[in-house]
DNA sequence: AGTCAAATTTACATCGATGTAAATTTGGTG
DNA sequence: CACCAAATTTACATCGATGTAAATTTGACT
């Protein structure tokens, strides 16, 4: 038997070796304030007795909810995907949830309806960080429970968005390397097929940093990449190197794209940062142990994800019911390393 | 109410739209086989209308399942973990799985033991990655529920194991090195609080290539990690550079040791894989886009999460209910990079 | 001691799907 | 056309916990 599912106690067990009321059990485990000291000793002492754990399924077939959250990313693998379901398992586990998480590339179905079709009932709400999102995405939306989308807001939608100030960041990430005297900055990721939320505030804020120094943005320094995994940031900087064109520096769109690009000036000989200088975005884990280490500009995960679930939870849970979408916007830091500073720092 | 959950259709729903009884629409729903195609239709076809879809906690109420796997791994935010839930997740939809993400470090509970009580009745079963395992850790494993472990076997364990072969595997990965010329080799990841389970395989591992070369295991050269992130590797090359002991090469035990020891190899002007060449293990993506290039161990994630996940299913699903514990081997592939030849590669 | 309100416990229906076994329909045969 | 077996559908109890409302106990106060 060493590998079967043994029978186990249900409340009625409780109920009977405590001789009381199921209710009775109920009340003493979902902390009802009306209970004599001496029932809940009976009763709690019955439970260790019997080992007994409440039966999930069946409080969440009478109550309606599953206390599971949902948090669709487009992959595990993607480090910043990672550290994100990290923080957000850690909030909601605060909260006394639990996460389920999707995976919505190569998936079958990678959009939030289908996540939302399967998991109708086996989640109470959806965090959605999308990869992209374009204007007509806002539809996707229109789901049965309560969702948060990570990333900027989108015309029309009716989920409350969590975003970091991707126009004010980006412009900090590229005025600091304005500011080392640096003029020929170029920028990977502008996204190939027209804009979408995040990617269009990048390169807003690449744009506006320019303007400040009286730079117009040279479009032959203009990279897109159409995912922003590694490999992305190697096939933009081949092609940026390819083409000849002068440049001495380069803000990329995430960490990496950036640490792809650095990959490609190493293999094409340049240096970093002496030749160029390199920024990237997200402070994912190997940005601080890169060669040379990588400037980037941090966004708060931790903050991120708390805001996230307590916005959620707050749906959920009834208390934000009417309230319209919120629009919140997280805090960010520019992380200065070896990337991007001709004297090492350490 | 925009954001509010909407009453959902029930099977007793679907059923008076479709004229049946509820059972018919069940079996419908269920695959049962002696279904007309008309009834089918009619049945489909209502349920299309009122998009339907089963309340997951009343099916697991009844069935007594609920088709959720728990993977317990260290912390989400180290790449190999994020790698192999990426791949289990991938694994158990594809047997219409899907899995909950439990973290061990720093929850509260950090043992399967309290995993295992707390989510009794939420998953079939569970995938357990420990970080290290001792001897007497095996009690932990007497749980309500299937259990594979991911990691080496140790005496007396009820549950199955999932491994790669881990002596074998740095045996060639030290081998490798050797067959360069390189005869000072150190090795990076040793547990300083005695051997468990698989930091021990690959010590072993290490010794018996050298052991073939007729060289003796030299202490002086065998550096303890307590943890294996990036700063422990950090820590360990500078503590072995200090010491001023004489090597040309350098073997860890993963692949964030190594990224780790590569950064501290960097800042100390020590080149790579001139002065000392480089092997980690575990092949994350991180290891193809460093800086130089990391040579590593690639254990088939892929495989050991397939292989995880079909053990666990079948312990599940009652096919291999008595059976004894199976402890597998799965392949690896030694992956050559720059950090280990002199020659570059690209 | 008698009353009444508050505190506490109890009985019972209910959440939604499925297994069992009985009831009914369908179809093939002689 | 009657009859039996096979195919299909139906009724009903059940999984385990919780909310409602009624029943009972407790306790304060006159």
């Amino acid at each position: 038997m060493a590998q079967t599912a043994r029978t186990v106690a249900t409340m009625d067990d409780v109920a009977i070796l405590a001789g009381v009321s199921r209710k009775t059990v109920s009340n003493v485990l979902s902390g009802y304030e009306h209970v004599s000291v001496k029932m809940r000793d009976r009763v709690m002492r019955a439970v260790d007795e019997l080992h007994y754990e409440i039966n999930v399924s069946a409080r969440n077939l009478r109550v309606g909810r599953t206390r599971v959250l949902g948090l669709a990313v487009p992959e595990l693998s993607q480090a910043y995907f990672a550290e994100l379901a990290d923080s957000v398992i850690r909030a909601a586990g605060a909260r006394g949830y639990t996460v389920l998480i999707e995976q919505t590339i190569s998936d079958s179905g990678n959009e939030v309806g289908a996540v939302a079709a399967m998991r109708k009932h086996s989640i109470d709400g959806l965090i959605y960080s999308p990869l992209a999102l374009r204007a007509n995405d806002v539809n996707q939306f229109d789901v049965e429970f309560p969702l948060v989308v990570l990333g900027e807001g989108i015309e029309g939608s009716r989920a409350d968005h969590v975003t970091i100030s991707n126009v004010a960041a980006m412009k900090a990430a590229t005025t600091h390397v304005l500011s080392s005297g640096r003029r020929r900055v170029a920028v990977i990721g502008a996204q190939p097929e027209g804009p979408v939320a995040t990617g269009a505030s990048r390169l807003r804020g690449y744009a506006d940093a320019l303007a400040d120094y009286g730079i117009a943005v040279d479009p032959a320094l203009v990279m897109t990449a159409a995912l922003w995994h590694r490999t992305d940031g190697v096939a933009a900087m081949d092609r940026l190197l390819a083409s000849g064109v002068d440049f001495d520096a380069v803000v990329c769109f995430n960490d990496a794209l950036a640490l792809g690009a650095m990959r490609s000036l190493h293999r094409h000989g340049r240096g970093i940062p002496g030749d160029v200088a390199v920024v990237g975005f997200d402070d994912i884990e190997d940005a601080a142990y890169s060669t040379p280490s990588l400037t980037t500009v941090s966004p708060q995960r931790d903050e991120i994800a708390l805001t996230a679930v307590s916005l959620l939870i707050e749906r959920i849970e009834g208390r934000a019911e009417n309230a319209a979408p919120q629009q919140i916007e997280t805090s960010y830091a520019l992380v200065v390393r070896e990337s991007s500073t001709d004297i090492a720092t350490l």
